[in-house]
DNA sequence: CATGAATGAGCTTTCATTCAT
DNA sequence: AATGAATGAAAGCTCATTCAT
């Protein structure tokens, strides 16, 4: 199992086109599509540093995806959640961040999510850094981020944590598929674009707040 | 524009047998993975047989999308919509239902949920039917469901329409979430096994009507 | 180990012309030398087909050698061994042979002498036939062709069986020696330029009786 | 036809290093088999050193050829021959010296061997010191080396000294081929080992004195 | 001079598509 | 009309050779 490592040194330069031609390449076109021609030529590598670099095309996907999840990573933001002090400010703000995120990193996000269903029969080793991925969008992860903010409310009874979770994370899915209809309809759009969807969010908020907090 | 119909006679037998295999074949391996070869043989038909009817690769693809769709269309029961009476009944029938589907038709649920990125580069006419599939989980499609029942029901003021149908599309987006997860983890799963999910639905309704309808 | 045989129909005359290629390009150039586009274009067949039929270099290769030995088998003459009445008109009639053999069949000869040191790393069901080719001139192939005259003749004492299979063999070597030199002078030599080889035979086997036989 | 001689000057212990390290690869390998990138590191030089010490890799292969035939001329002792005062002790001196030369250098000889099949479409300035070191196997050289001895002895009448040559030469390839069946079979053996095959080259010698010399 | 990272021509192999039977 | 053998463009990958450092 212990890969030999064979310690190539790689121009960070060309790691970094080569790795940013990927990603937009297996985003567009999925792993079988891309060729490895095009993403030379469009990273203005030679096809030969591709394979010096990352043995194989497999090898080049699972770097694009590790690569991916570092840049998603390393901008995730979580003083949005904590920081909140209400409900709604937490939510409006994940909601401005999700967005943002989803605005920044499209290809990104949708090689990430293409890649669950490509990465089928491929290595474990990545299956671990892209169940990662989701499980950030994922009920325990909610948990951590809501319950300090939930710990200061009076929750009515007969209503459970886990039911609160579970209506957060459908709230922001819910999100997640207005911004995408929207880029749709707008590819170019930028974040007062997105003004109605975070009104949309706060009217949410409302009658989830009316639906579980204790009427004083 | 005008497709040269040709009006290729087809043996519904031959037709039926490759639609199935091309939807498992597209489903599990994608547009480029799945091989006209393999599914011509698990077929039991002759490839020149499929490049007759289907013209080439890209429009097999495409009618079996098609296929999916209608397939799915077909076996839609909007009564489990009409007939309730009140929400929480609504929803746990709907709740019922679509594990139902997703559980009876994972391929074609695979396939249109993957098309939709593999399409991306691909035919516009085919486009159409894939927003279609998408559109009937959306705002607009929801609104006809729950709008016969929410005319019988008190609406706190200020709660619009437009957000109790997002609150119930994510409602459904998050059973989704929770039926894809639950199958990930019991392949073989029956309805029995997701009475949980059905359970967490019930006190999702629960907080959602204490939040828009008015306190009496 | 059991090979899938998917049973592919092959065309007699595509695999006559590509053997027969493969033949020819395998034993001038060697494994890694030959190339298989040369190889499908001179046999005239596609690329495609070579790798339909044989699955791939490799297995080219294995069925070249098969091929190689199969054709040298066939036209095995044992009975120029064994219908002569005395020592020296069956080495002169096996010197013959074996001469009539390497200019019939230069390629196999070579093919297979090199097939030795080529196929070091490769696999143990080829090795076997390649290993066959090599017995055939070796001392207890030897044996069972000349001892039915040696049991004719009056061996002197204190000479074994054993020194004068050694020598014989020793004899058809400086034969296949003396061939292959004389063939890098005269390329195009028949079998009436190998005279003077004859000749050297037969002095050869003079001597040898003269050496192990009784003197009366 | 005039080389270019650069003359670069060469580190000799780079070039003693990168010899020793081709042969072993060339010998095992082949040419096409020995990857200019494992005889550089194996030889702990930079490949480019490589280039500029032999221009390419046909001059590198050339260079391996002319650098194992003067080992083995460097070692060839061509005394067993002349010192010896009958050919019993001559042949048995050359056997020994023989495999001792097959078993100290195996793959100077394997690179030797191949040399004439490999070389077929390469360059004529090798194949004259490739068909020398055959040569030293061959007639012409065999005369030089027993006729002080064959005059000494009393040649039996229509005896000619080719044909005695021939014998000769046939025996040593016998020995030849014993010992490679051997080395095969037991690729670690020592000197020790090939006393069967001595005692052999005893009894063929004892045949031939006995076909060739006069009988008082 | 020496180095070894970079190049890209060239090789093996795959597979959608054609077309003789 | 149906078949499936044949095709060859296109893809992944290798490695001798070059050349900036």
């Amino acid at each position: 199992m212990t890969e030999k490592k064979t310690n190539i040194p790689m121009d960070p330069e060309k790691v970094s086109r080569i790795m940013a031609t990927s990603l937009t390449e297996f985003a567009h076109r999925g792993y079988r599509g891309a060729k490895t021609e095009d993403i030379a030529q469009k990273a203005v590598v030679s096809k030969g540093i591709i394979f010096r670099y990352y043995k194989n095309k497999a090898h080049l996907y699972m770097a694009t995806l590790k690569f991916a999840t570092d840049r998603i990573e390393s901008v995730a933001d979580y003083s949005v959640w904590h920081d909140a002090q209400d409900l709604d400010a937490m939510i409006v703000n994940a909601t401005k961040y999700k967005i943002q995120l989803q605005l920044q990193y499209p290809e990104e996000f949708k090689l990430l999510l293409d890649a669950y269903a490509e990465a089928s029969d491929a290595p474990s080793a990545l299956k671990h850094e892209i169940a990662e991925f989701y499980n950030n969008q994922t009920s325990a992860n909610m948990a951590n981020m809501i319950d300090p903010i939930l710990n200061r409310l009076p929750i009515r009874n007969n209503v459970s944590r886990k039911t609160i979770q579970g209506l957060m994370l459908g709230v922001l899915d819910q999100v997640g598929a207005e911004t995408k209809t929207l880029m749709q309809k707008k590819p170019d759009a930028d974040l007062t674009d997105f003004d109605d969807i975070i009104e949309n969010v706060r009217g949410y908020i409302d009658v989830l707040e009316h639906g579980f907090l204790k009427k004083e």
